[in-house]
DNA sequence: GTAAGTACATACAAAAAGGTAAGTGTCATG
DNA sequence: CATGACACTTACCTTTTTGTATGTACTTAC
């Protein structure tokens, strides 16, 4: 998609702006760019799930990480957290119109990586050589 | 490890190996989730860069950072280094087809936040009321 | 001859991330 | 009547990450 040789001017500006430190758009990438982040805007690709659901399919999470990683995906605008006050708490947790358009990126990244693991393996190997 | 899902059981198994802590999909994930390596990635696709080059370019990175981002990318085969013996040292970063197709995936979500920046701020914003 | 550029390595300190364990309050189950 | 599930919070500690500063070996420019 993207054109190399023609026009690098106005690509050089399209893609300025996550390199300058200075950019908003370096936060956001901060927050997502973090492994829990991933995993649970993936986990959320399934659909609404409550808190302990999601502990328990996100393998390896503490529940302090769960509960950190979804406040802030809440903050950013992905994360839509609703809490309905019954006596055994119940809060469910989904993507936002704006959380399904970011995961679907994020998870066009783990397919990626998914697919391509053998490939991985196998360069990482004939590389020690 | 145990799938309660009833129906969705394809896609559960499609998704589920990134979910699960010891899939080698996670190790990569957690080397590419990190916000130099994305910056670098997205440097590299503009082309072969020298290691000052990247560093003057990548707003914010100090030279240590860039060093082991780039170490780290190269262990998992995603750039290439080419080093020529010359007097003042003279080193070529770049992609490789791999590092290709990964990058453009990692693109693809940097380029998701800055068009929905805008987005993203407005509704932080609401959200405060 | 002093400074700057090249591409790093290394040491130390500061900051951030993450793990573990316990507490909260109420209810259902055994 | 004690335990566990629910959705957290808090405190404490360890680990990891990151920043800062320095050194290296050589050359070119001023």
């Amino acid at each position: 998609m993207s054109q190399k040789t023609t026009g690098k001017l106005a690509e050089a500006i399209r893609r300025g702006e996550v390199l300058s430190p200075d950019c908003p758009s370096r936060e956001i990438l901060k927050h997502v760019t973090s492994l829990w982040s991933v995993l649970v805007m993936v986990a959320l690709m399934d659909g609404t799930h409550r808190f302990s659901e999601l502990r328990r399919k996100i393998g390896g999470v503490s529940e302090k990480m769960l509960t950190q990683t979804l406040q802030q995906l809440e903050k950013d605008g992905f994360v839509k957290r609703v809490s309905y006050p019954v006596v055994p708490p119940h809060v469910e947790y989904s993507l936002t119109t704006l959380g399904s358009g970011i995961s679907e990126q994020v998870e066009a990244l783990t397919d990626w990586i998914e697919i391509n693991l053998p490939t991985i393996i196998e360069l990482q190997q004939t590389q020690t050589q």
